[in-house]
DNA sequence: AGCCCCGGTGAAGTC
DNA sequence: CACCGGGGCT
């Protein structure tokens, strides 16, 4: 039924090429606004066209948004119930949903915690607090970002502390136990059964790397492999593309050089520009016409582009009209600034008859937005703010949700710790430093150790710890019923049961109530998605999780029961905890009032379009930013996020800076961005200053160009800050060598445990080597009291704490 | 155990 | 200016 030619005639020649070319190794370069998902989509349903199955095709996308916009573009082409059968998403739901099918390869549960960034900085504070560090000199935030781009570099914590590059770094950096936090950090989330967000990347390289089997059957899966927005992707999802694509090599992927402003979480812009080193017999395609904007505005965008060194040479054209100059408007303040751009809007608004949905305006950072709303108010302008605070980041939202994650994972040690005593059952800090320590002193989760209260002595009085029986009881007897019931049934179980749905329905201040409805918007979600149906691989998935599965036979269910339709929370978990605030978004727009103002950072803005677009805050040191005017990569980098804003636009693009602006609370005066000095006058319209002859131009830049000049030196090449390159090997498969992830190698063995005796030797993970004084109960309870070089006599459950005989 | 107030410190972008 | 953490008070 191939009745492809009715669709490929919507394309362009390069177009029409670039989605007929389906077989061997394709690059294809797509300017922006140059209808790239156009093509994608259309060579998708070309592969499926000719023959090839759905399911063997891997589609990587930047967004889930993305994945949907595309799934359902493809559905309209071939029939919806093959384009629900293609694997598509981003890289980290892709691979979280392979992982998942894998996991216990790994020594992780299948029902592995997902771990968002505040989780991992809880997680590193407790680390830097045992280990007796200084969170202001190892602050939370930095650690986290060095161990990320190690693992988005393949570096494991092992390799990391053999690494004499980043040693060195660490120690010139006043951090010299970086990598032992990182080994810490790494260990405890192994220990609580999560991944954090790099930890999907990373452990997929990992399970193809140990796993030949498991590789090869996955290269054989995704016969056909597309992936967009290249230019982002770091050098562990790199590896997995190379990795994936080696047995039949038909990898195809799309981007843009110049809208690669991902640097600073990793991506590597030489994934892109190096692509055809990888294969040889690259077949490469340049999507040059843009269909999105103006001749002026295509033109201005290039002409800022062209001051960048490293990019692919290409010729973007339109064949649309030359359009309105670009404006460039001066304020004297933010708040001026603010109210400017709301005037221009509802002059526009008139004069054009146009709608407030055609308006975008964007900024460098999310801070800026507080002026600009001020402004639209005043002029009852209705807006959207994209971005900024999460629904899922919101206090009331997580606590349920960390229920929801301990009813799944019981070693969920975060979330433990954010609900135990929410709402109060009088579970205090002093019992919560108790547990923790013998946690982390036994290398086990935090539930465990309520499991066995008894047998620690942690000297809790009886009260309490009949208090964290309750609550040990209550998790257990929700995660029993994770399988059993339906997501939003269990989901409002816990609502009602924990009492958190009374608690916050008891707050009647106007916050309260806020917080009282986001919790029922969580559960019209759950309820929405329990009426969804799977697609076939969450299916698949399905049906992996309940394999093995050991449902025991209660009062209320028998496991024969157990409906496979039925849409658990698990899976809710899965779906939602990688979800972005763009995802969450797009289902508000169905909503009768939609007709807003959009506002949002340029990175937010990637992919989107706007009839008339704001960009503000162009102004030196916030935009290009204050972090990336000394290194020329990092500079280049803002140039690109300048070019993809202003290629956002359709019809106009106006440019407005301050002269000054409120930071910390006190007046800063600004100077206008070099992006504003670099622009081709011949297609801006610049402001006249009041009161004088000069223009715009000459009383700015004559300013700039003498006595500033020194002060700003522009495009000094310095040292690049913290980036271990491993080299991209010519046969990824063998060449690329990370260290074994932290197995299953502390279970606990039973004979050992019996070996060990009053005057053995031991060693212990953290104390060292020590001397057994003591052995005291009954196997397998028994209790030593161990005396250690470091940290003097511990008492040790010799069930929990690995010791290992040494003598 | 919880609340409140104070002071110090800090904003780039995100899966 | 806004947030967070710590300390002190109830």
């Amino acid at each position: 039924m191939s009745n492809d030619t009715h669709y490929l005639d919507e394309l362009n020649p390069v177009q029409r090429q670039a989605s007929i070319t389906t077989d061997g190794p394709v690059m294809i370069i797509a300017g922006a606004g140059s209808g790239k998902t156009r093509v994608l989509t259309y060579r998708i349903a070309h592969i499926i066209d000719k023959g090839n199955d759905p399911f063997n095709i891997l589609a990587l996308t930047f967004t889930n948004k993305a994945a949907r916009e595309m799934k359902s573009r493809i559905g309209k082409l071939i029939g919806e119930s093959k384009a629900k059968a293609l694997w598509m998403g981003t890289f980290h739901s892709v691979f979280s949903k392979i992982l998942r099918f894998e996991a216990e390869k790994l020594g992780y549960p299948k029902n592995f915690t997902i771990y968002d960034t505040d989780d991992s900085k809880s997680v590193i504070k407790e680390v830097l607090k045992n280990m007796n560090l200084d969170d202001k000199v190892y602050k939370p935030s930095l650690v986290l970002n060095r161990i990320s781009s190690a693992k988005n570099n393949l570096i494991s914590a092992k390799q990391y502390l053999n690494n004499s590059t980043v040693m060195t770094e660490d120690r010139n950096s006043q951090k010299p136990m970086m990598g032992l936090v990182y080994e810490a950090y790494a260990k405890r989330c192994f220990k609580a059964g999560a991944m954090d967000f790099d930890d999907l990347l990373f452990n997929t390289n990992i399970l193809m790397r140990d796993f030949p089997d498991v590789l090869v059957k996955y290269q054989d899966k995704f016969r056909y492999i597309l992936v967009d927005e290249y230019q982002d992707t770091n050098f562990s999802q790199y590896v997995i593309v190379k990795q994936l694509a080696a047995r039949f090599e038909n990898i195809c992927v799309v981007g843009d050089d110049a809208q690669s402003i991902y640097a600073f979480r990793g991506a590597n812009i030489q994934n892109i520009l190096n692509f055809r080193k990888d294969y040889p017999d690259l077949k490469t395609f340049k999507l040059e016409e843009n269909y999105r904007s103006t001749q002026t505005i295509v033109k201005v965008a290039s002409a800022v582009i062209s001051k960048n060194k490293d990019q692919f040479e290409k010729n973007i054209f339109t064949n649309n009209d030359i359009g309105e100059k670009i404006k460039v408007v001066r304020a004297n303040t933010d708040n001026e600034e603010g109210m400017k751009v709301a005037n221009s809007i509802v002059e526009t608004k008139m004069r054009e008859q146009a709608f407030n949905k055609q308006f975008a305006i964007l900024y460098r950072t999310n801070a800026q937005s507080r002026a600009l709303e001020e402004a639209l108010r005043k002029q009852n302008l209705p807006y959207r703010i994209y971005g900024g605070i999460s629904f899922y980041q919101r206090k009331e939202v997580k606590d349920l949700l960390s229920y929801y994650r301990l009813s799944i994972n019981h070693n969920d040690d975060e979330s433990l710790k954010r609900i135990i005593n929410y709402p109060v059952r009088g579970i205090g800090g002093t019992t919560m430093d108790k547990l923790s320590i013998a946690a982390a002193e036994h290398g086990i989760s935090i539930f465990t150790v309520c499991e066995n209260l008894r047998e620690f002595n942690l000297g809790i009085n009886a009260g309490t710890s009949n208090k964290i029986n309750d609550f040990i009881v209550m998790v257990k007897n929700f995660g029993l019923q994770v399988p059993l019931i339906d997501a939003f049934e269990l989901g409002n179980n816990i609502a009602v049961n924990t009492g958190i749905l009374k608690d916050l329905y008891s707050d009647k201040t106007p916050e309260g109530l806020s917080r009282y409805e986001n919790i029922q918007e969580l559960l019209n979600g759950l309820k929405d998605f329990v009426e969804q149906k799977r697609s076939p691989q969450e299916e698949e998935l399905k049906a992996s999780m309940l394999d093995g599965l050991d449902i025991e036979p209660t009062d209320l269910f028998a496991p024969e029961e157990v409906s496979p339709t039925l849409r658990t929370l698990d899976e809710f978990m899965q779906e939602i905890t990688l979800m972005t605030d763009v995802d969450k978004e797009e289902e508000k727009e169905n909503e009768k009032d939609f007709d807003k103002i959009s506002l949002m950072t340029i990175h937010a803005a990637k992919g989107l379009e706007f009839p008339y677009v704001y960009i503000v805050g162009l102004e030196e040191n916030l935009f290009p930013s204050q972090m990336s005017v000394n290194s020329r990569a990092d500079l280049e980098e803002e140039r690109r996020l300048f070019y993809v804003a202003i290629t956002r636009a359709e019809k106009r693009a106006t440019l407005t800076y301050a002269t000054t602006r409120y930071r910390f609370g006190n007046l800063l005066f600004c100077e206008p961005s070099r992006f504003l000095e670099e622009l081709d006058a011949d297609y801006v319209e610049y402001p006249e200053i009041p009161g004088s002859n000069t223009s715009f131009t000459d009383s700015m830049f004559g300013r700039m160009n003498n006595e500033y000049k020194d002060a700003h030196p522009k495009e000094i090449e310095f040292k690049s800050k913290f980036s271990p390159k491993p080299v991209a090997g010519k046969k990824p498969l063998v060449k690329i060598n990370l260290s074994k992830p932290t197995g299953p190698s502390f279970v606990a063995d039973s004979d050992m445990l019996k070996n060990i005796k009053e005057g053995s030797v031991v060693e212990h993970e953290k104390f060292g080597r020590g001397q057994v004084e003591i052995i005291e109960g009954e196997y397998p309870n028994l209790k030593a009291t161990v005396a250690f070089g470091v940290g003097g006599k511990k008492q040790l459950l010799l069930k929990f704490a690995k010791l290992k005989i040494v003598g």
